[in-house]
DNA sequence: CATTAATTTCAAAAAAAAATGAAAAGTGCA
DNA sequence: TGCACTTTTCATTTTTTTTTGAAATTAATG
């Protein structure tokens, strides 16, 4: 019990209140432009200017959310490789960071947000060339440009955004 | 009244139903992968398979949305420059076609809903330099650190998307 | 083991986003 | 100008998403 963590024992220094608040306003956007919850961007923003690892009591309270929220949170942002847990002896409670590394964030988003929607559009498209009629000749002229340009966007977004992941090293 | 448009005078021919219905399927999660709603996704994939340009009224019946929904939708695609309008002799009411660039849409996008929010990013980044604690030496390099990786970000965010656009000559 | 602390889960509540449709505003034509 | 048709607006309803918190689960410790 002497080691209740709330008796923060190797705190660096705590990050100036104002900081903090326009961390978590920006991450908060952010995410939110990723389709991300609130939730998500305020912890996020939350550990992105602190030195310290924090349990998952902390963040709640410090952001005033539920634990239900600050457990969600956490599990998304992990699955985006989006915080580290670091482990503090005597402590058996996990301890988040933030992974500063945008680079990671945004591949690991777009393997699992973005790639899978490509995939399941190409097999929209190969059903699409299937239903294509063939009676009419300039009918299907018009059809089959206009697959050819949603095969051409496919294609395109396939190969660019991977390389855009890379280029982002920040 | 005797040019009521449902006597669809100069229609060319009509979209096979299973085209029509990928389509749709396919613009609805393109566009929700923007964050659109779900209504703009299904006014583009209708339009975009239809060889003759379609007033309010008929995409509102053809998608069962209501004439709310479909104002709304058309007009967030014109901002958006996703449909073109075409004139229809004798008739009054405007006609959609869409816009079958890809590129155009994106980079409508881009100026519109990404670039203003990296604009008030910088600004918030600019807020965090002020806001930078200075008595401590190892503490203010932390934040520092941080605070460079947030304008690399932007920065290179602000150089990639608008490329990215150019790149789309789909 | 049994206990207690930490975390996850999930049904219900709250909040946010989108759709509806009737009323208001706009538009062209006679 | 006035009428009839078309489109937009917006308060309300519906749907979807997010949050909450209590109960269930998991895991560490004496």
């Amino acid at each position: 019990m002497a080691s209740k963590a709330n008796i923060a024992i190797q705190s660096k220094y705590s990050t100036p209140k104002e900081l903090e608040v326009e961390s978590i306003d920006f991450f908060v956007r952010l995410m939110s432009l990723l389709g991300l919850p609130r939730s998500v961007g305020e912890i996020y923003g939350l550990l992105y200017f602190n030195p310290d690892a924090m349990c998952m009591e902390q963040i709640a309270s410090k952001l005033r959310i539920s634990i239900g929220s600050a457990s969600q949170g956490l599990k998304t942002l992990r699955s985006l490789k989006a915080v580290k847990t670091s482990y503090v002896p005597g402590d058996r409670r996990d301890h988040y960071l933030a992974e500063s590394e945008f680079r990671r964030l945004f591949s690991t988003f777009l393997k699992d947000e973005i790639l899978p929607h490509l995939e399941s559009a190409k097999d929209r498209i190969s059903r699409m060339e299937e239903s294509l009629p063939t009676e009419n000749e300039e009918q299907s002229e018009f059809y089959s440009i206009r697959i050819e340009k949603l095969k051409r966007l496919t294609k395109t977004s396939g190969r660019l955004l991977p390389a855009l992941a890379g280029l982002l090293r920040l």
